[in-house]
RNA sequence: GGCACCUUGACCGAGUGGUUAGGUAGCGGUCUGCAAAACCGUUUACAGCAGUUCGAAUCUGCUAGGUGCCU
């Protein structure tokens, strides 16, 4: 299977990546792959800033992937995105387009540029109801003894760690896959917004969604026969906004509130950017001050200049 | 004008002589399976000035600002 060079653009949220990869993918004859964890949900628009806009219309439209392929209500997973991402780059790449991985959620683009050995680990229904009595604690102790703890995150919760103790249980009986995820030589792109002015468009973004209908939007997820806990899963604008029309908080209240998750989550988006850096990714950070055509300029020359 | 009460960090809020809250926001971090998740760490105080005291955010006086009542 050729590799074909892939472009990564990261970011955090409401700094631009979207419009950047059009504009890139305009140039190169490119075809986008959505690495956003939310926006493969059909009918979570605006919540999840799709922006569909953007990629244009018609004949002059730039192809996207990955968005739109479930139904809200599903849940997405790690290993379903990286299965759906190198479907949708081979038929990219066999097609002789440029492969653009654009998206902020920070694991799912990792997963791709250091292609993260997973196995297809089904449910395992004995397996978890011998363990849901157990406690946080045995349940780590469980983990521990299948291997050792490569993360804290893994035992945050009874439910995570219960996955944990799937996976590991899995991998002890079945080989590791006989076709790993391949090398996939990335050059990957970072958008860089200063502080203050990520906050500024993040609230300023918040009120054009409102104002675009996202409380209706919501609304009509409900009525499509979504449950409140289904729509609070998929966190922040379907999160708050849930509460809000299920009136367990008033409008301005969940404005407020959603406002400062918004930014809490910008932040940790950029934390995770920076763990990438430490574990060996290298980020080329673009000014994201800058107009859209210099940026796609600064992404155009780090292409030829990587390639020479 | 008189009397009373109040003033704690970006915000909320406990503390009435010696140790010292806590919460929110902010900031930093963890990260190979729900990641828009979950979790961890953490800075800035006692309105100002003078005094009492071994020692004051805590007691006294004055000043500034605020609130209420009286006239």
């Amino acid at each position: 299977m050729p590799t074909a060079p892939l472009l990564t653009i990261l970011g955090p949220t409401a700094c631009g990546k979207t419009r950047l990869a059009v504009a890139v993918a305009r140039v190169l004859g490119g075809e986008i792959i959505s690495g956003d964890s939310r926006q493969v949900y059909r009918g979570m628009d605006i919540g999840t800033g799709k922006d569909l806009a953007d990629y244009g219309i018609g004949q002059e439209a730039v192809p996207y992937h990955l968005i739109d392929i479930h139904p809200a209500g599903y849940h997405y997973s790690l290993f379903a995105f990286q299965q759906d991402f190198l479907q949708a780059y081979q038929d990219i790449v066999a097609r002789r387009r440029h492969p653009i991985l654009c998206g902020g959620s920070g694991l799912y683009i990792e997963s791709i540029v250091r292609g993260y050995r997973l196995s297809p680990v089904p449910q395992n229904e004995a397996l978890r109801r011998s363990l849901a009595d157990k406690t946080l604690e045995e349940l780590t102790a469980i983990l521990a003894s299948y291997q050792s703890l490569h993360n804290t995150t893994d035992v945050d919760l009874p439910a995570r760690a219960i996955r944990a103790i799937e996976i590991a249980d899995y991998n002890a009986h079945h080989p590791l896959p006989d076709r790993p995820f391949p090398e996939i030589a990335s050059i990957v792109v970072g958008i860089d917004v200063p502080r203050e002015l990520r906050r500024a468009r993040i609230t300023q973004r918040l009120d054009e969604r409102l104002s675009e209908g996202l409380v209706e939007e919501v609304e009509a997820l409900l009525a499509q026969g979504l449950t409140e806990e289904q729509l609070t899963y998929y966190g922040l604008e379907y999160k708050y906004v849930t509460a809000h029309v299920c009136g367990h908080i008033d409008f301005s209240t969940m404005r407020h509130d959603l406002e400062i998750a918004i930014h809490q989550f910008a932040k940790r988006q950029m934390t995770y950017f920076r763990g990438m850096e430490r574990r060996g990714t290298t980020i080329h950070w673009i000014d994201g001050t800058l107009p859209l055509d210099a940026q796609r300029d600064a992404v155009l020359q780090l292409l030829k200049d990587v390639a020479s």
